[in-house]
DNA sequence: CTTGACCTTGACGCGATGTCAAGGTGCAAG
DNA sequence: CTTGCACCTTGACATCGCGTCAAGGTCAAG
């Protein structure tokens, strides 16, 4: 399978599947003689692991932990727990970040007339 | 007043101090026979409106957009308004995002025993 | 004059991805 | 066989906001 189909087939672009590569995450893939990479269903399987966790918002250290735990056979499902609540606790921070600023701005939009006159209590909180 | 002490009394990093000058988000900083740059009252107060337009997740270019109606006298209040409203909605989304990956991972961690044995919800999650 | 704190520019790093360029390969139709 | 198109290769540069380090100039106090 050549790095496009792999590509479609995993949900990881052609570019990230390099990139992978290139930073260890996965193995150098196997080359035709024309130096084509060209990938097997178990690279594929790899591919979609690598674009599940992704999608969870692990990092690319996390994920390199999390495929060498899934590889090992007698693995600690302990470790992979303990990967994942830590992920849950920082996306929990961040998500409660980003909320808190939203409603700051929330707030202060909704003191803001938002009419042609130039007195904005928004632009003064941000001088302060 | 040198660029350090500048850093220190707006709350930009010297590092940044330049970076938004050299991307033109700030004028040219004047500048001492010496080369040092040379700010006043108003580059500070220029750059604590930056760093708390940065605090409620505005981006470089929403920024530039901010300091150029802080400097009209005449600018319409509706004109910030829509970019706070802007800014909260998208905060609001990427929240939601984070705090959907955490609620997935909690939701897998909690059915995941998390001893020494290797069967792992998690993994078989990641694996599809 | 020396020393140490401060300044200058420049470059490289992160994280994850896009995009573009210049060139080689594979295959099907003419 | 040739032509053309889709696909592959590597590499470099852009994004965004910031850290950090390096090599050198400046300033002020001792």
């Amino acid at each position: 399978m050549n790095i496009g189909a792999a590509a479609r087939a995993s949900g990881v672009s052609e570019r990230m599947i390099r990139h992978y590569e290139k930073i260890g995450l996965i193995p150098p893939a196997a080359r035709r003689d024309s130096g084509y990479r060209d990938y097997g269903d178990d690279d594929v399987h790899r591919l979609r692991f690598i674009a599940n966790a992704r999608d969870l918002g692990f990092g690319i250290g996390e994920i390199g932990a999390l495929l060498a735990l899934w590889s090992d056979r007698g693995r600690a499902s302990g470790e992979v727990k303990a990967l994942a609540l830590a992920r849950a606790e920082e996306l929990g921070r961040k998500a409660q970040a980003l909320a808190q600023m939203r409603d700051t701005l929330l707030d202060l939009a909704r003191n803001c007339h938002g009419d042609d006159r130039p007195e904005c209590p928004i632009l003064k909180r941000l001088e302060d």
